[in-house]
DNA sequence: AGCACGCCGACT
DNA sequence: GTCGGCGTGCTC
């Protein structure tokens, strides 16, 4: 009786996307288990592969047909993905058209990914003088593309006449943080004896001695170095003596810099305590429902996760709280800890590899049980879940945009009904998916429709731009903003400002025959970036300086156009120059921490005015911000998506929340050249609902989602006309197997044609039910793995968050 | 992905 | 005549 282990291995293809049988050696039969890893040989070569145990069979009668290899070795003592996980993993790859091993990469750190190194070592074959010119006195020489390309040819030919060995390596890229620890190993009286033995000269020994007298407790080696000023060859020779013990010790990294203040639940007002009681009794009583928690900025939806979260936890349960990804911020990550203390974790893209696999890892081992993250901490190993919230669940961020193309609420959903536990999707401004779920009774509506202290909203003032034009010259600010921001100068309030940056910013063009310097490798113009002094291309970072001379006509009228933050940020400082403005971008942002510090000074009253994109829309609350100014309020509205509206009511009443949230009433300015667009109007007086029926009836009438699903597939290729045809057709075969009710839109070249050299063609189908849509699109992919050695990608999109 | 096998052009 | 270029198929 064999024991054979089905075996997921790290080769991400459509043909390897099932899991290989192997033999289960003696010495690992009764250890192995599904969901731990291992190394395994795969392929004709000697080479070595990761792979995750799938399943194992008891007494599975062998297949005569095929030898089965052998697992090499087991690489974590105890399975890291647990059975939930494992049946998600599947269900991901299903919905998402991903690889099984890609999905499961994705759940986990990346530090827990395979390492592959590929050894070489010469035979006694191999004649002395090549031995020696390529491995000198190493015993082994590491074969990796850092070598060069003759080397490369040489051991190729070596290997082809076995004059070389081949040694594959397969490790973790994980690696436990230590510390050395050090303890004095005599007791005071003993080292007092050494102290006085001591040579008058050896004040640094005499000084360490001292202090282990005095110390008898461990400490970090690093500690003791920086307190009693010596160095680490003294510390080797006291251990030598036998002073001292030193020993490596296990520990985390803490990603926290900053202490915990306790915080103690607040008062609810009634609806909060209606929302908060009807969560509860879902986990109370272990029911996978599902909430929409409707509620404008300011009235406390926080407050009610927070005391379900605190409900879960009195159960013994555990807690999932995501966040979108931007509003991950301190404040944010403080009010949590606040409450919970030492029970949280955390998972953001800021954390370094080492630091989030740390915290994987205490959520592994059960040592916390709330989970705070972005995205992809949707995959939190947490075995016992009471409660799932998914904050902002409007947000797009929670969709993956490469594979696996997962949208962490879908994920959130699943893990509720696994867990039996509810999920609570929170937001101000709901997507439409969700709050037509609500309309049909799949979740459960909570609202929360008034602001905590009775605050009133903003009072909102739409500017048209075009009437602005024509009376005064052209500016960024017309006057009614311009005087608003004044009178916060004047009395010492602060201000925000909001430049929608979507598909708008600055660029050069040519006064004398209109060129427009557009990126080498992207259909697409090149921005202009004051403080490096260059143009670059925000898809693919090509950077090249800003031209004096136009490179068509030779003309020296070159002129900047379109408005950048910078640009406003400029004219801003002569229309106000008292004002101290903080300019938050891309740019000023891109270093680590610097986020947070740009928003601590203006937290701090360091400056007026706070000048940024959509980052500044997000989760800030700043008690002395009485107005906000949205500069151009619909730029995202020409864009050709059926979620263009939605996108631009979302982040205005966003926007606007965030005026005003003390005593102080607010004031915003929407500055546009679409005054009466709806999104624009009903964002004015904060009429989610209304806008709901709206944007609902012109779904329902162009057939766009909720009322139809949608999948959108993309080829890509450095040859245009490859890309094409390929889809082309994609869309002949799709057409056998669509009803007649499905809708094809396209293919058309890609919003931005070219990114990167490689041409984009997509095409989206519309459709409400197609049994056979999914095999075929599976079929799909796996015949354009084929050609995806001549360079043809293909990538399938479920539910995409646009069509461009 | 990455390895071996197999078929063609440019050399010793 | 062989070496090594890359196109093709397969991996328990």
């Amino acid at each position: 009786m064999t024991q054979i282990a089905e075996v997921v291995v790290d080769v991400p293809t459509m043909q390897t996307n099932t899991p290989y049988s192997y033999e289960i050696p003696a010495a690992l039969v009764n250890q192995l288990q599904p969901g731990m890893r291992v190394v395994v040989p795969f392929g004709n070569g000697g080479r070595k592969v990761q792979g995750f145990v799938w399943q194992i069979n008891e007494d599975a009668k062998p297949n005569p047909e095929v030898t089965l290899k052998s697992i090499d070795t087991v690489m974590d003592p105890a399975p890291i993905v647990n059975t939930e996980l494992m049946q998600l993993s599947k269900w991901l790859a299903n919905t998402t058209y991903a690889f099984t091993i890609t999905c499961l990469q994705t759940m986990l750190p990346n530090a827990l990914k395979a390492k592959y190194q590929k050894w070489v070592s010469p035979t006694a074959q191999l004649p002395e003088t090549i031995r020696v010119s390529l491995f000198g006195d190493q015993s082994e020489l590491l074969w990796d593309d850092s070598l060069p390309a003759d080397t490369v040819k040489q051991l190729l030919s070596l290997n082809r006449q076995h004059l070389i060995n081949v040694r594959y390596e397969v490790s973790s890229k994980s690696q436990v943080k230590k510390v050395m620890m050090v303890k004095p190993a005599l007791s005071p009286e003993k080292l007092s004896v050494v102290r006085t033995e001591l040579r008058k000269t050896a004040v640094k020994q005499a000084a360490l001695i001292d202090f282990l007298i005095a110390n008898s407790k461990a400490i970090s080696q690093t500690e003791l170095e920086r307190t009693v000023g010596v160095s680490s060859s003294i510390l080797k020779t006291a251990e030598t003596n036998g002073w001292l013990t030193r020993q490596a010790v296990e520990v985390y990294r803490d990603p926290f810099q900053t202490a915990v203040v306790k915080t103690k639940p607040l008062q609810l007002n009634p609806d909060q305590n209606k929302a908060v009681n009807a969560i509860c009794a879902a986990t109370d009583e272990g029911q996978a429902r599902n909430f929409l928690l409707e509620g404008v900025t300011g009235s406390g939806k926080t407050e009610v996760y927070l005391q379900a979260i605190a409900n879960a936890l009195s159960k013994g349960e555990q807690a999932l709280m995501l966040v979108p990804e931007i509003s991950l911020t301190p404040q944010i990550v403080g009010r949590v800890r606040g409450r919970f203390g030492e029970k949280v974790a955390v998972l953001h893209s800021g954390l370094s590899g080492g630091e989030r696999f740390d915290e994987w890892r205490r959520i592994q081992r059960g040592e916390a049980q709330v989970v705070v993250g972005a995205r992809s901490a949707v995959f939190a190993p947490l075995t016992n879940l009471g409660v799932i919230v998914v904050d902002e669940e409007h947000e797009s961020s929670y969709k993956q945009d490469d594979n696996p193309r997962y949208h962490a609420r879908d994920v959130a959903l699943w893990r509720g009904r696994y867990h039996q536990c509810p999920v609570v999707l929170g937001s101000a401004t709901p997507s439409l998916e969700s709050r037509a779920r609500a309309e049909k009774n799949v979740y459960t509506r909570l609202l929360l429709p008034n602001r905590v202290n009775h605050q009133q909203l903003p009072q909102v003032s739409i500017i048209d731009m075009t009437e602005e034009l024509r009376h005064h010259k052209e500016s960024n600010f017309s006057s009614g903003l311009l005087q608003a921001l004044q009178e916060r100068l004047n009395r010492g309030e602060q201000s925000l400002l909001m430049l929608n940056r979507r598909g708008y910013s600055s660029f050069v063009m040519c006064r004398d025959c209109g060129f427009v310097l557009q990126c080498p490798n992207c259909d697409i113009s090149l921005t202009l970036h004051m403080d490096t002094k260059t143009m670059k291309c925000h898809y693919c970072g090509h950077e090249e300086p800003i031209p004096h001379v136009c490179p068509n006509c030779h003309g020296r009228h070159i002129r900047y156009y379109g408005t950048g933050t910078q640009k406003v940020e400029q004219e801003l400082t002569e229309l106000l120059p008292t004002a101290r403005i903080i300019r938050m971008d891309v740019d000023t942002t891109r270093r680590k921490g610097a986020h947070e510090r740009l928003l601590k000074q203006f937290g701090d009253h360091k400056a007026d005015i706070l000048l940024g994109t959509q980052m500044i829309a997000k989760g800030l609350d700043f008690p002395d911000v009485t107005l906000v100014g949205v500069l151009n309020a619909d730029t995202a509205l020409g864009l050709p998506d059926f979620r263009a509206s939605e996108r631009t009511f979302q982040l205005l009443t966003q926007v606007s929340g965030r005026a005003g949230r003390a005593e102080k009433p607010g004031q915003v300015f929407i500055q546009t050249y679409n005054p009466e667009h709806y999104a624009i109007q009903l964002a004015k007086t904060q009429n989610y609902e209304q806008f709901f029926v709206r944007e609902m009836q012109l779904r329902h009438r162009g057939n766009y989602p909720p009322y139809f699903f949608a999948v959108k597939v993309t080829a890509s290729d450095v040859d245009e006309r490859k890309a094409a045809e390929a889809m082309v057709k994609i869309v002949r075969q799709l057409k056998t197997v669509l009803s007649p009710q499905a809708i094809i839109l396209g293919p058309t070249p890609g919003a931005i044609a070219r990114v990167n050299k490689r041409y984009y063609y997509q095409l989206v189908i519309k459709y409400k039910q197609e049994p056979q849509l999914r095999d075929a699109l599976f079929t799909i992919l796996g015949q354009a793995q084929k050609q995806s050695r001549n360079g043809l990608q293909i990538a399938i999109d479920r539910n995409p968050m646009s069509f461009m």
